[in-house]
DNA sequence: TTGAAAGCGCTACCAA
DNA sequence: TTGGTAGCGCTTTCAA
């Protein structure tokens, strides 16, 4: 068993509350005992059980993130965010997984219930309406953000992309390139970004005079295989499209693997355009033409957000948009036919 | 605040002890009293504070994660399993990352000695001496396991993948399709996936006949980036190669941008292999031959392994290694000329 | 089967 | 500036 206050205090000569002051708040011991202490704390190597301190202070110093899968790479770069926008407080992240919890019938609320976090940071928008509610509750509500998904219809502090002005810079991109027929893959039904950066596809094609026909809307999750799968779909349009807007880079590189094995050229045939920049995006062959989504300063926003509300310093306004920006590669060409 | 144990003793009209054992040794109190009891626990919603639980029991029923670089999609699928692993226990996973724990000159020691978490699991192999030393005291060192990397020359429980047999695999693959001119793409210098990579390499060649001149060797991380500059380097060899080994699916993708930009086909005339089969690796563009380890089987072992010496049951072999196979896609051909 | 009460290790109040 | 001490919320012994 690892030392403890009193044994230091024993050790020190001093009382255990000298000693807790000494660690917390030098300022108000003599630099005497400060050294005292100090030198009989390094001998052992002391460090406060947290148990005990977060019981009295009422604190866990712990946030709990909640990510949909954590198998997905696209989610590391955004909890290395958060891990980053905590540390400098000393705050611990707690990690759990939205598909797991659910397995468990556990809620997620449990943790901040059980003093075990004092906030949570949700990447999942997809919750089921009794832990939405739960979470909604007044004594909750202060201590969660959603980063990147958030659940529509509700009013959680939430920080993103902005995807709506993602897709238009796409849609300006290929247009500008002559493109007049356009696709779209996109991600899971009933997902918000799904949604969004469809109505902002949507959006900047009307703008531009062109539209997108039902049938050259396809997709139906953010993973590779799908995009795979879906470019023969899209390929079989009446009316084929020579420029393909894809939800997710995942979804664009494996659209771009299908549409190889059908003997389709990116971008000669075809230009494909992703959404995000995940770092394989600029090697994968033909280096992919993407909308870049700053993921880490996702995270971060993220947990400084949470950490200023916890303070008692919630932001005036609950919505926090990052801008993104397109990065012109090579998986985008002038439409056939206008080289 | 919400609502304590003291509070539904009273509204249960029983005694805190009562409420405690109704909880978690329901078999000891009487079904009349448990009934009572668990009405009062369900409609407030009451949950243990963990941390006056953990005080009392001196236990966190957390474990901490400690991964190189959590921004690393390599990871994701390692951490999931580990999560998956601990889920079933009801133990809660935190994660650090060592390159933050090393600016902020923080030991990962330093949570169990506050006991906040019960064990460590490591992913980083290159952790400084100071720190191993830290691990290995007796009281710390049957808390911690290593996963996937590990620290040389010390004899901490480690769970890893057959990385040499993995080298293996893909020699006596390109051998049998005839190649006799190999390169090498490794990782980080002082690496110890880097060495045994390297090592199964040589060692599989030498058992072919072949060998590996000094200057087919290149490299330096694991990251696309460096795979990329390593393809150029490797084609300016006076013996040009025809078979590249990669020491991870990135370095092999990489390279694979870097051999197309210098108009080398893949596998035409150089063939490629991966490790790792990363979830890209088969949607590359040529799909990757590569060495498959199960990452998230590599975090679920440790987990178990973590947790079994925990309760005290240690394992009597200290080190897990777990069987790789080859996947053959399409960077692999025969070598030029023995089509 | 149940309750009273000690005490886990710490912090913060109050008094000296 | 320092020490004594109550008490954070829980579990667990001991006795009834």
């Amino acid at each position: 068993m690892a030392i403890g206050i009193k044994e230091i205090a024993r050790l020190a000569g001093v009382s255990t509350a000298t000693v807790s002051r000494a660690l917390s708040q030098p300022a108000r011991v003599s630099p005497e005992t400060r050294a005292q202490v100090m030198a009989v704390v390094e001998q052992h190597d002391y460090r406060a059980n947290s148990f005990a301190r977060s019981l009295r202070v009422r604190r866990a110093d712990a946030v709990l993130a909640l990510v949909p899968n954590l198998g997905n790479p696209f989610f590391s770069e955004i909890i290395a965010g958060i891990q980053e926008g905590l540390a400098p407080a000393g705050i611990d992240l707690l990690v759990t997984d939205s598909l797991s919890q659910q397995v468990r019938r556990q809620s997620p609320v449990g943790h901040l219930q059980a003093a075990r976090a004092d906030g949570l940071i949700c990447l999942d928008g997809g919750l089921p309406a009794e832990v939405l509610d739960e979470l909604a509750a007044s004594d909750v509500a202060g201590r969660v953000v959603f980063a990147c998904e958030w659940p529509e219809g509700r009013h959680f502090t939430t920080v993103r992309s902005d995807n709506r002005a993602g897709m238009a810079l796409a849609v300006q991109h290929l247009a500008a390139l002559g493109h007049r027929r356009f696709a779209l893959l996109t991600g899971p039904a009933g997902n918000v970004l799904t949604q969004e950066r469809r109505q902002g596809a949507v959006a900047a094609l009307a703008a531009a005079g062109l539209s997108l026909p039902p049938e050259a809307i396809a997709g139906g999750s953010f993973e590779i295989r799908d995009g795979y799968r879906a470019a023969g779909a899209l390929m079989r349009c009446a009316e084929r499209p020579t420029a393909i807007l894809c939800a997710s880079d995942q979804l664009a590189i494996g659209c771009i693997s299908g549409l190889s094995e059908l003997g389709i050229r990116v971008p000669e045939d075809v230009s494909v355009v992703g959404f995000d920049d995940i770092a394989l995006a600029a090697y994968s062959r033909p280096p992919l033409t993407t909308i870049r989504q700053d993921r880490r300063r996702l995270g971060r926003s993220a947990a400084e957000r949470l950490l200023d509300s916890l303070a008692g310093r919630p932001a005036a306004e609950p919505l926090t948009t990052l801008p993104v920006e397109i990065v012109v590669r090579r998986s985008t060409a002038p439409a056939p036919g206008r080289g």
